[in-house]
RNA sequence: GGGCGAUUAGCUCAGUUGGUAGAGCACCAGCUCGACAAGCUGGGGGUCACUGGUUCGAGCCCAGUAUCGCCCACCA
């Protein structure tokens, strides 16, 4: 065999390996006959970028728990895929036009622009997938998906057209939050908030016709003067009185309870709240009174009369009390309008982009809302209706991906229904799940509810901290709101609905056509009436013979399959019917990912992309479907819970009646060594590849693995590779260059960027120190079966017994026997950490730092060699299978190794081989291996030994000196230690270590050290005087120790009230110390 | 404003049902002894954020305070 090199060289084994993987198709699965199968769904990276080190997490968490099954024997799918990300990809592209060639999107037009985007995700994907394949992860390549590819836009349609048909998809108008760049409704989950250093602006509203005694003008408040446009009423509180006072009394209990420092506070607030009593008051009940008879105020500058109204919406308390109301422009303004609609109209006053549309008077269409702001706020200090301003600073929604300031819209939207339905609503219709739920909302609700059973006796439950993150979901969905899924994008799913409103005569035309969803599955048709009423195309026509007050109606027909479009389009069109031009929320085809990847609704006729697998039945096994759906384990970062895992639920309660996995693992979120969260825009991005390069992708991977202890999140401290001397810079303490995401060399005093965004200034590679200790991990795996191998040459493999064994032997096994079953625990309980600690501990501390240390006479012995060689081939061949899914490139290339010096490896009988360790089986516990006694004779020499050890260090005695010790202790003590006095005295570096009744006087006053009862002494080493002192340090120690446990064992109150155990395991512990305490004090009056 | 969580060694984190605090890294000292200096051996280091309470006994349970983080929310 090659010598191995001396020092692990991830970048020389890893291509090779993943070579080897993706060659053979390790990672493929198909079904088969196996019943016990194991499925994770990848959760989708947009295709907007490359992944950084929250995407690493997340993928090695889901390759460890797909190799950790992989071995078990399940048959195990890892589908991998990417997601086109509708807003997110279309803003990128659309920002770099704009950067790269100066133009928009309008200059490419719809299908332009999209040709682009399909580019764009072409080169991220294949980025993507290098790098999760630089990672390891053994997803099945072949069975890859994206949101947008055939199988998977079917699936769309379908969906789309299921939820149509049953009436759960609607149109309607409803406030939104709009983007006035990319001019599209964005969902609140893509917004931020930010502060924005504003003014707050009292404007003056002229009342018509003062009475006597009343006021001339209403003053309102605004931080968006421009809206005034919009307005088209003014509320005011119906009993103003008893509001304020209401606010009065509950600030006076707030005093009550505030604490001292913030009763100031509070009292100032009261005072203020007072003042207005008298200040404010007044005006209001007037205006009170006025609404009620009906009085209007004229709006300034569109000079049109506006009605006050009553509503509680107005505080007394706040503002100037009166609030105006712009019913297109304000959500709350829009709740009183629908409050008040017999009263009071709406009026719309921006165009998509922004700007003031024809609503608006004429001196100001066209204007961007900003500039419209100041142009109002001219127009009413011309007229001298602007009060006053006040500086303010405002909290304001900022759009995710734009960063432009979010306007509410009123808009025409596309919804799904969430809410529980009036007789409810059929899951899984077709299929043998069939059974219905009061909503969709509900339904998801329900199965991750407790006793909760799918109609497979399925639950969804969360790990690690279930009832947590159980309670996130339940409360989210709780809302029943429903999901907006209509974006006004061009990237995406189009809708797939043709409407129009139609002239009575030509719905009747339509008869025809719309005649056909009665004998066809693939068209639906529902007429919308002017109030709203949905009926079906046939009740619309016959109502509409009957009544001749129907002008006209609404229609939407939705078309399943693509295929129909080219011969229904047409006719569809010459009616007077358009296609929808908006596009999917994303999220709605992340939602069908756990089906629509495996081929839904029908595997058989998937059209998947050359190349790819199959995804009907085939050689007498079942569909894709069938056999993987429902999957098993969806893992994710917690943030995800409300955005896609309550929807992948609800759709796939809906589409085939059953939860699309039953376990939803919650990782931690990295977050930067400020506690910031790591993300490529902030400048703390890590790319997983730089610190593959740098440790490796097991050293990455063993780092990741164990700091995932639980949901709690994790810190990062984030290094920069100086571009100037390639030394690493600490950023948490590094000074900024010129701007936040630039620093300064400490060494050079030169600017670098982390963002690389900086044009002239060098980019510098983002890693972290903390992946140093995977390094670290993975050259001693690499050191320690280099040693093994050494060694292995014409390794045996005999059934072996236990009396062929040496204890050394017995005790590797027994501590083996364990670990596994803390390894298999931990991932199990969803730990990957303590899985990963209790290897390292087995593999470090038991195997490296002693077992093979013990063994080393031995395989120089050629009488001992044998069994010690066979022992040790089968324990690294144990410990490479479970350290595989955490460190799998390392364990693979370690394992052809082993496989070629010692192909058959066993102890009692030969372990099950495999040509790939990625194919081998997992270990099982060996409880006939547990050995109780070997292992506390063990662990009670290598205490000794540590004793002895420490004299040594102590004393400065050189590794090659070897030392004559004496031990005395009881007779048990002896009888336990008697065993391994050969490994004592081995491993202590000693000539001889023999047990004495009684050590003379000159002996006792060589180095003294002590082990519970036992006492010990190295002859020769002695420093008086050091050795004194240490023997005084470790008795006054010792008497503290006995004094506490006095004190605590003469409290009557310990004694007689904790339980007895505890009781007398302090006795026991007090006996011991008080033995110790007497042979330190001896040893130390005998010198 | 409401809800949830966190605070343990210089750093990053463990700590199962209350029984005298652990790991890795970093630090100090010694070590090229036949796998490994990315190593080995030994060592030092903590008022468990703070204040009370319950208990024989609290890092753990309860109440409050402080700081930080996350989620939700309509204050013009």
């Amino acid at each position: 065999m090659t010598e191995l090199p001396k020092t692990y060289e991830p970048q020389t084994i890893e291509g090779p390996i993943t070579r080897r993987w993706l060659e053979a198709k390790a990672f493929h699965a198909t079904p088969d006959s196996r019943r016990q199968r194991y499925v994770i769904m990848m959760p989708l990276p947009n295709v907007t970028g490359a992944l950084h080190m929250g995407h690493a997490m997340d993928n090695v968490m889901q390759d460890l728990l797909t190799r950790w099954h992989r071995m078990q024997g399940d048959n195990t799918l890892w589908m991998a895929g990417t997601d086109h990300a509708g807003i997110a990809t279309q803003a990128v592209v659309e920002k770099r036009l704009k950067e790269l060639e100066g133009k928009t999107r309008h200059d490419l037009g719809r299908d332009g622009l999209t040709k682009r985007i399909w580019q764009w995700k072409d080169q991220y994907q294949q980025r993507i997938v290098r790098q999760q394949q630089a990672m390891g992860c053994s997803c099945d390549w072949d069975r890859a998906r994206f949101t947008m590819d055939a199988v998977c836009t079917r699936a769309v349609r379908h969906a789309f057209f299921k939820l149509f048909r049953d009436g759960l998809i609607f149109q309607g108008y409803r406030m939104v939050n709009w983007d006035c760049d990319l001019q599209t409704a964005v969902a609140d989950d893509e917004l931020y908030r930010a502060a924005v250093q504003g003014h707050f602006y009292y404007l003056r509203y002229p009342v018509i016709d003062p009475q006597p005694g009343e006021p001339t003008q209403v003053i309102v408040a605004t931080t968006r003067p421009e809206t005034m446009l919009g307005d088209t009423a003014v509320a005011v509180h119906p009993t103003p009185r008893q509001a304020l006072n209401e606010a009065i009394a509950a600030q006076k209990r707030a005093i009550d309870e505030a604490p001292d420092k913030e009763r100031a506070a509070a009292q100032a607030e009261l005072d203020r709240l007072l003042q207005r009593e008298f200040e404010v008051l007044p005006t209001l009940e007037k205006l009170a009174t006025m609404a009620r008879a009906g009085r209007q105020l004229r709006l300034p500058l569109q000079d049109k009369p506006i009605p006050i109204i009553l509503d509680e919406w107005a505080k007394p308390d706040l503002g100037s009390g009166c609030v105006k109301i712009t019913p297109a422009h304000d959500p709350n303004d829009y709740a009183v309008w629908q409050r008040h609609k017999d009263k009071i109209s709406t009026v719309a006053i921006l165009n998509p982009d922004g700007t003031l549309n024809d609503n608006a008077p004429p001196a100001f269409r066209g204007m961007d809302r900003f500039v419209a702001r100041q142009a109002v706020l001219d127009a009413l200090r011309g007229k001298g209706l602007l009060e006053r301003i006040e500086d303010r600073e405002i909290e304001l929604d900022h759009s995710d991906r734009s960063k432009s300031i979010i306007e509410p819209l009123l808009s025409q939207q596309w919804f799904v229904h969430m809410a529980d339905v009036e007789g409810g609503i059929v899951l899984g219709r077709g299929t043998k799940n069939e059974h219905r739920a009061r909503g969709l909302a509900q339904a998801a609700i329900d199965a991750a509810s407790p006793g909760y059973k799918s109609p497979t006796g399925r639950a969804v439950a969360f790990h690690p901290d279930g009832d947590r993150y159980a309670k996130m979901y339940t409360s989210w969905l709780g809302e029943k709101r429903d999901w907006c899924i209509s974006r006004q994008l061009w990237w995406g799913h189009r809708i797939p609905v043709w409407r129009g409103t139609v002239p009575r005569q030509n719905l009747l035309n339509l008869e025809g056509i719309l005649q056909a969803q009665d004998e066809r599955d693939d068209i639906w048709a529902w007429v919308m009436l002017a109030d709203g009423t949905r009926l079906l195309p046939m009740e619309a026509i016959a109502r509409l013979k009957t009544d001749d007050a129907m002008r006209h109606v609404d229609v939407l027909v939705c078309l399943r399959d693509e295929a129909t479009e080219s011969t229904l389009g047409p006719a569809l069109t010459a009616f007077g019917l358009k296609q929808d031009p908006d596009v999917l929320d994303t999220w709605f085809s992340s939602a069908l990912w756990p089906h629509s990847t495996l081929g839904w609704p029908n595997p058989e006729s998937a059209q998947v992309d050359a190349g790819q697998a199959f995804l009907g039945a085939r050689n007498g096994n079942e569909d894709a479907l069938t056999y993987y759906y429902p999957g098993s384990c969806l893992v994710t970062a917690r943030d995800i819970i409300t955005l896609w895992v309550a929807r992948m639920v609800i759709a796939g309660l809906y589409n085939l009646g059953d939860v699309p996995f039953t376990d939803v693992f919650l990782h931690a979120n990295i977050q930067d060594g400020k506690g910031e969260r790591m993300s490529k825009s902030k400048g703390n991005g890590i790319d997983p590849v730089d610190i593959i390069e740098k440790y490796g992708a097991d050293a990455m991977r063993y780092v990741l693995c164990e700091m995932q202890t639980g949901t709690q999140d994790i810190r990062l401290p984030v290094q920069a590779i100086s571009p100037f001397t390639g030394n690493t810079i600490d950023l948490a303490t590094a000074k900024h260059g010129r701007t936040i995401f630039t620093y300064l060399d400490p060494e050079s005093g030169k600017e670098f960027d982390v963002l690389g965004s900086m044009p002239g200034v060098p980019a510098a590679k983002l890693v972290s120190e903390r992946f140093e200790i995977g390094r670290a991990f993975c050259n001693k795996l690499w050191n320690a079966a280099r040693f093994a191998l050494m060694n292995l040459e014409g390794a045996p493999c005999r059934p072996l017994g236990v009396a062929d064994l040496a204890i050394e032997d017995r005790w590797i096994l027994s501590r083996l026997n364990s670990a596994i079953a803390s390894v298999h625990g931990g991932l199990a309980n969803y730990n990957p950490s303590v899985a990963i600690g209790a290897a390292r501990e087995f593999f470090w501390n038991d195997l490296c730092d002693w077992y093979l240390e013990m063994a080393k006479p031995r395989m120089r012995d050629p009488a001992q060699a044998g069994v010690a060689k066979q022992v040790l081939a089968a324990t690294l061949d144990q410990v490479l299978r479970l350290l595989h899914p955490f460190v799998p490139f390392i364990s693979e290339a370690l394992w052809e190794k082993l496989a070629e010096l010692a192909p058959e490896r066993g102890i009692d009988r030969p372990l099950s081989g495999s040509a790939m360790l990625v194919h081998a089986n997992w270990p099982k516990v060996r409880p006939d291996w547990q050995d109780d006694p070997t292992e506390a004779r063990v662990a009670a020499a290598q205490k000794v030994v540590s004793a002895l050890r420490e004299v040594r260090a102590r004393y400065g005695t050189p590794p090659s000196q070897r030392v004559t010790v004496l031990l005395k202790g009881s007779a048990a003590a002896a009888a336990t230690l008697t065993p391994c006095m050969h490994l004592i005295t081995h491993m202590a570096g000693a000539q001889t270590v023999d047990f004495v009744e009684a050590a003379t006087p000159k002996q006792r006053g060589a180095a003294a050290t002590h082990i519970g009862e036992l006492e010990a002494w190295v002859l020769g080493v002695v420093d008086l005087d050091k050795e004194r002192g240490k023997l005084q340090k470790e008795a006054d120690k010792l008497r503290g120790q006995v004094e506490g446990l006095d004190r605590r064992l003469s409290n009557a109150g310990f004694v007689a009230k904790a339980p007895a155990e505890v009781v007398a395991r302090e006795r026991q512990n007090l006996e011991t110390m008080r033995t110790q305490l007497a042979a330190v004090e001896n040893s130390l009056r005998d010198l």
